[in-house]
RNA sequence: GCCGAUGUAGCUCAGCUGGCAGAGCAACGCUUUCGUAAAGCGUGGGUCAUCGGUUCGAAUCCGAUCAUCGGCUCCA
């Protein structure tokens, strides 16, 4: 690992090398490792554009051949300072005013240079050829070792991520040991694009996205609804037999209601208000918590009824901004199977226990094992921040940790990434070019039952207030069909295939025998398809196999025959031949 | 929203330095009624994303807008 690191730690330098070669005046930022590579982030002089990447690779294939020492320098703080402002290099100044003042250049994630304490005031740098860099290393010994590489896109990058400064060109290249890896992992990229999600949406008529409807607000074919609501049924079964009931809300409110929540002054991918002739102002709801709250609120509660476990999926409506927005993973329109529970703060526990046991469930029943759980805590240096009794911030916390640490599942602490209002847990999994997504979601909220003044009859007779847990299994529908799509390369189980089953007929005499099957087929709750078209067989099973249908079930003559008749499924690992009685059964265990 | 790329038939894509808009698949029609991953022939289909400009002439060059893709920021 550190010396694939090394090595793509010395590809950024001398990517930097070569723009700093081919670029007079470029300013750079950071050049770190990343996955499969490294980046650099350079303020150009002009924007470049893809063109210049072959001759920006071509020049570094020649600073390898100059084969170069990364001759490595340690400086006081204040002559680096100075030897970059002569250099212009501003961002570079930046970083070691940091380092000289914070002890540390790390801002997010980018790597870090800290200062050691037994020397404060040294500064690490690199030399490669002309080109000096702020660095702490580690790197390889000499250019001429740097192994297989290649860049392959730009992008814009804020410096230090911030949206406030300005804007630089990343220009990332991936690079590997030899060229071979680096051909498979091109390879892979191609293969992986196969099981996009959009692609597949389009090939399998699953879902759209129409320009004269609106980006961001995807429509569902009929296999891409059947799916929907394979799913959508999954949860509601979960949920009924944990004790979730369902309530149900409107899709338009009051802006009143927002003010209350506090969602009007800080929620920025508000949909305007309409223009209507009332004096109210009416809005597209982006979330579904404060209707919950009212709806709570609008009668009395007891010690006794808690918790009460209310659930909705429904769509809510959020302006993401253009460039934000993607297949179904991220969207204008987003369907929630959402969820609120009231509780007192005895049951935190609990409650947070049974969600816990519904994710399990959920993520199994789909085969999604490669996931990590994000416990996104409060920052204890920085209390005030966060809102509510720090006791119940504390217990919650150390519950959240404890009950996923119990179902053995990947966790990251995210310290300091707890909303204002609580404590969170997300459950995250890459999609097909490996991209996080945040898919569950349970969150504690002290903060709203505090705004719509939630109450509860507790035992002793005093008026209480409850604890609130938000929690999404799905997240949102889309994104959840998205991942799925991918997880599966769209050959779904036959439990969830939007099409179980295609009769495929050899001729026109067999039709009626086919339709009969298919009826029979369909009673018994499959979800069949027949092509009667006066195509070949082989054309059919070819089409079937495209649509990646489970089964597809070929009717001729031997079928029409057999008593009871006798199929033969093509799709099965192995053909399966089986009688009709068992035909039905085997589909049906299937389903499940 | 920002940086870069892209936008040609339902889908996948050709179309060179400006000179009559193309292919395969799909659709439709005819022939064929056929046994396990593509039968044959034919027909229709496009304001070349949109709007404007340059030009005798624009899919092609320029500008703006919209959308998509890869990132950044933000987020389910």
């Amino acid at each position: 690992m550190t010396d694939l690191h090394a090595m793509r730690h010395t590809a950024a330098h001398v990517l930097a090398t070569a723009v700093e070669r081919l670029y007079p005046g470029a300013k750079f930022g950071v050049g770190p490792v990343v996955e499969n590579g490294f980046y650099y982030d350079i303020l150009f002089p002009e924007p470049i554009s893809d063109e210049a990447l072959s001759v920006i690779e071509k020049e570094m294939k020649k600073i390898i051949s100059e084969k170069h020492e990364m001759v490595r320098e340690e400086i006081s703080l204040d002559s680096a300072v100075e030897f970059f402002k002569n250099r212009g290099q501003d961002f570079k100044v930046e970083l070691l005013k940091d380092l000289k003042e914070k002890g540390t250049t790390k801002i997010q994630t980018d790597e870090a240079q800290d200062i050691d304490a037994d020397r404060p005031d040294i500064a690490i740098l690199y030399h490669t050829g002309t080109f000096t860099d702020l660095c702490r290393g580690p790197h390889i010994e000499n250019v001429k070792d740097v192994g297989a590489f290649k860049l392959w896109k730009i992008a814009g990058a804020y410096w230090r991520g911030n949206e406030k400064n300005p804007q630089m060109q990343r220009v990332y290249g991936l690079a590997f040991e030899t060229q071979k890896e680096l051909d498979e992992y091109l390879n892979m990229l191609e293969e992986a694009k196969k099981r996009d999600h959009r692609k597949l949406g389009t090939e399998l008529e699953l879902f759209t996205i129409i320009d004269e409807v609106g980006p961001g607000l995807p429509l569902f074919y009929p296999k891409g609804a059947i799916l929907r609501r394979l799913v959508e049924n999954f949860i509601i079964e979960q949920q009924e037999k944990r004790g979730y009931v369902p309530i149900w809300i409107p899709h338009i409110t009051k802006g009143r209601l927002y003010e209350i929540s506090g969602h009007l002054q800080k929620y920025d991918a508000m949909y305007p208000p309409m223009d209507l002739p009332d004096e109210a102002q009416y809005y597209l709801k982006p979330m579904n918590c404060p209707h919950f709250m009212m709806l709570y609120k609008s009668t009395t509660h007891s010690y006794r009824d808690m918790p009460l476990r209310w659930t909705c999926t429904t769509t809510n409506y959020r302006y993401e901004k253009s460039g934000e927005l993607t297949g179904l993973t991220r969207v204008r329109s987003l369907t929630q199977d959402d969820c609120h529970v009231f509780a007192r703060p005895d049951q935190i526990e609990q409650e947070i226990n049974l969600m816990l046991d519904m994710v399990d469930e959920t993520y199994r029943a789909f085969g999604f094992k490669d996931f990590w759980v994000r416990v996104s805590t409060s920052d204890p240096n920085n209390r005030e921040k966060y809102i509510g009794d720090p006791k119940i911030w504390e217990e919650s916390e150390a519950a959240l940790s404890r009950l996923v640490e119990g179902r053995g599942w990947k966790k990251e602490i995210g310290v300091g990434e707890a909303a204002f209002y609580g404590p969170k847990l997300d459950f995250m999994v890459k999609d097909v070019i490996g991209r996080p997504w945040q898919l569950s979601t349970i969150q504690l909220d002290m903060n709203l039952p505090e705004r719509f003044e939630l109450e509860y009859a507790d035992s002793d007779g005093k008026v209480k207030r409850p604890v609130v847990i938000h929690r999404a299994i799905l997240g949102s529908t889309e994104r959840f069909l998205g991942i799925l799509i991918e997880h599966y390369g769209g050959a779904f189980p036959m439990w969830l295939a939007p099409v179980q089953i295609r009769l495929a007929t050899v001729s026109e005499d067999f039709v009626s025998f086919a339709q009969k099957l298919k009826d029979e087929l369909t009673d018994a709750g499959l979800r069949v398809e027949l092509d009667s078209s006066d195509l070949k067989v082989g054309k059919k099973i070819r089409n079937s196999a495209m649509m990646k249908i489970p089964w597809t079930i070929v009717i001729g003559e031997k079928e029409t025959q057999a008593e009871p008749f006798v199929v033969n499924v093509f799709g099965q690992e192995e053909n399966l031949t089986i009688d009709q009685a068992k035909l039905i059964q085997a589909a049906q265990d299937l389903s499940k």
